[in-house]
DNA sequence: TAACACTATGTAATAATATAACATTTATAA
DNA sequence: TTATAAATGTTATATTATTACATAGTGTTA
């Protein structure tokens, strides 16, 4: 059998691996220097290590980066497997982040054209309030 | 005469003023270091001093920061005079910042309810592409 | 296989971005 | 005036991210 093309896309290597699971089973997004802490005892041990792994996961769409939280996040839209177009909704009392997932979103802002008729491929929109919990 | 209450919403410390006008006059953003360097003359000589004036201004929406490039740009757009909705283009070639100003682009965002109908007082949009001389 | 290109890893040092803590001064308003 | 809030000055430190260089693994192909 062996290792597909398709499957090698989506294989991980041993530290991208033990980041993304990490960043993937937790509930909310996690800082660099957190995921260090955490993956130290698994002979990840320095700050490089750690962002080499985030860099490329958010390169192939697997994780996305909470710009204004200096975060990550798993992606949990099937459809933005290319990091490309992302929105989330974030508590500004709990800090609960959100992937967006609507495709009349993603639509508008995928035709959306400036003042001078431009388009632009690619976007990363975060909105702000309060979650349910916390109104 | 004397400061109306309106001027007096609008009058910044001198500091603030210092580094409003460094920003606003800049046809780029500005970091945070960046600005310390070139107000050292001016005799602030901290980054507190900077990053305080910055929070102000932020605040009151003379500037906006634009997340992806810890960078900061002076508002043109007349109908944000609060930091609440912000949409800007970058190119990611030579790095221009421009600020979006499209009310159907502020409409459509100010009234996006997420899939449990909850909709957020505040976001921060970040196109990406090529800007006409990039293209 | 051997040679090559490419990706990933390990490690140390350092750069860049941002905040905490505390003392003092200035502006505003009751 | 007196109280209050806002802004400033200063030092130290915390947090986030990259440079530089050496080594090891992986896949391709001659
Ligand atoms: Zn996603
Ligand atoms: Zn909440
Ligand atoms: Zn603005
Ligand atoms: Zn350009």
């Amino acid at each position: 059998m062996g290792i597909s093309k398709i499957d090698k896309m989506h294989s991980l290597s041993k530290n991208q691996q033990i980041i993304f699971d990490l960043i993937d089973k937790s509930p909310e997004p996690l800082k660099a220097y957190t995921i260090l802490f955490n993956v130290q005892k698994k002979g990840i041990k320095a700050p490089l290590q750690v962002y080499r792994a985030l860099d490329k996961l958010v390169e192939i769409g697997k994780i996305h980066k909470i710009e204004s939280r200096n975060a990550f996040i798993a992606c949990h839209n099937s459809s933005c497997q290319v990091a490309k177009a992302t929105a989330f909704s974030i508590c500004e009392i709990c800090e609960k982040v959100t992937e967006i997932s609507s495709a009349g979103l993603s639509k508008y802002l995928a035709n959306f054209k400036d003042k001078d008729g431009m388009k632009y491929n690619k976007y990363n929109l975060e909105f702000f309030g309060l979650c349910k919990k916390c109104r």
